[in-house]
DNA sequence: CGATTTCTCTGACTTCGGTCAGCTGATCCG
DNA sequence: CGGATCAGCTGACCGAAGTCAGAGAAATCG
């Protein structure tokens, strides 16, 4: 790892860090405390005590105690909630929604204060650039693990590629034919971010020397990060351990951004292998052995 | 303003002050307060109270509370002030610089956990980025107003100018070619970051629809931002505003960047039209009245 | 059905960050 | 020299944030 960049990436933290409490102060400017604010933010959307305590990451009792403060002020109302008894739900009350309004234009006078020292030209890199901070970021924060083939995120994550592709091959899809023949998968790849799966992908053993890369995933709030291409490439590099320099996949003529991330990726096309249905195109790739 | 870019940026913000909890700590996982580690950092640099204040925005009765705590830690040691006998000095013993340095370390392989998470490639892609952002939010807050020319910040400014034109111009620079001949000052502008004079620059009326810019400069502190640009397209439109739909301005064969942005701007080489013995090189530029 | 768990609320308590007023010396200004 | 000013220290005080241990009501499990 390089020092240098170590060093800028804590120097822009630190720039930005002082910079936040000019910008994110939504909260400030209001004499109300950050808690409180952050609380009448939220209940905005979704009142269920549990799922705010979850999101905010807070105390039980606390929560209770700004709950309370919220409602002394007459910005929200707490009824039961309809479905258990024990739970209760949160909901801003009129007065509420117009706080939390002008807490919302506050925030985005500030912001438009900042861009407005910008020609439109440099507002345009700012955004740009800032994209590219927050994609690399998330990228960043991506695990990607092996785990076992029934781990049950990983299941969710094949049922919910099972359905994407039923929707989108015009002639739907089977999801029996998930299932790899038993005893040559090869690693189960899963990708998570902050805990929450975000992809998936395997490769199994097709014959001595090649391995074949199937049902490559991403859910759809990570597309665009280039996850693919990192789970692509993990496959391939768990494959070339377990000695297979050669590495298929096939795909379906209607996953475009997939064929040209194969084709990007080193890929190009050869005969079909596979006798399933949904192969109607099929790559090849030879990769490295380490030694 | 567009408010589709608004969003973006406060959606950025709330993304990174998220992160950042996880980032900038720093402070957190040693058991230490957040004012006390911010403290046990500063000290590392500069330890003369008065300043630790400024920097820190601290209360002078909460430093001294803060700075007794690390000194019953045996992390800081408090002077007095070698030349003002009100004054005090802190400095770090050595357990306080292990202190610091182990603070400091955690803060590195935190980043680098978080760095290394990325292909080489994308770590140079967010290094780049992050650079884009910060150039560009200091861009933002930096402020351009025009002030009374005998300002004392603007000058400081011209003082720091012209001593730096001593140093570039191999003859030297004679500080008398400062003042402009009294009574034709259109506009003295002075840039500001964070209320720290960051450039300075003037135009001045040099005939009927004609006027001259003179003395643009930019802090070292803020140079590659693209402040220089900023500054000389309100010359220009300062100028436009008093009816001149001419500017002219000369410059010295050894100010290379100043004549690529004049260039870069628009001008073109003209016949001199200044005596000034420094202004080996005159430009020009029509400008758009605004009606 | 009873025991256990779940969810919320309450009271007691702590720490942290921060402000304020007043004090002591040192220094500066006239 | 004497008064104003400046730097730092101290004690008193405050609210915000957060933790912890129950209590009580509802739901769930066996």
């Amino acid at each position: 790892m390089d020092a240098a960049q170590i060093a800028r990436v804590r120097e822009f933290n630190r720039y930005y860090t002082g910079r936040l409490g000019l910008l994110t102060d939504h909260y400030l400017g209001q004499d109300r405390p950050l808690g409180q604010a952050r609380l009448l933010y939220e209940i905005g959307h979704g009142g269920d005590l549990r799922e705010l305590r979850a999101r905010l990451g807070l105390d039980s009792g606390y929560l209770s105690r700004l709950l309370r403060a919220l409602q002394k002020q007459g910005l929200v109302t707490v009824e039961p909630h309809p479905g258990d008894g024990r739970a209760r739900v949160a909901r801003l009350t009129d007065a509420g929604r117009r706080e939390r309004a002008e807490l919302d234009d506050r925030s985005d006078q500030r912001i438009a204060g900042l861009l407005d020292g910008l020609s439109a030209g440099e507002r345009d890199q700012l955004i740009t650039a800032q994209g590219q901070v927050h994609r690399l970021l998330r990228l960043a924060t991506i695990t990607v693990d092996a785990v076992p083939a029934d781990a049950p995120a990983a299941r969710e994550c094949l049922r919910r590629y099972a359905a994407e592709l039923g929707t989108r091959f015009p002639e739907g899809y089977d999801a029996a034919a998930l299932t790899p023949p038993a005893g040559v998968t090869g690693e189960q790849l899963l990708a998570c971010e902050d805990g929450v799966p975000a992809g998936c992908g395997l490769w199994t053993r097709l014959t001595p020397g090649v391995a074949e890369i199937r049902h490559l995933w991403v859910a759809p709030h990570a597309r665009g990060l280039g996850l693919a291409r990192r789970l692509l490439q993990r496959l391939e590099s768990g494959a070339a351990r377990d000695g297979r320099a050669t590495v298929r996949l096939g795909t379906h003529t209607a996953l475009t951004e997939a064929i040209t991330l194969y084709r990007r990726s080193g890929y190009h096309e050869i005969p079909g292998y596979s006798d399933s249905p949904y192969n109607q195109l099929t790559f090849e790739k030879k990769i490295a052995l380490k030694q």
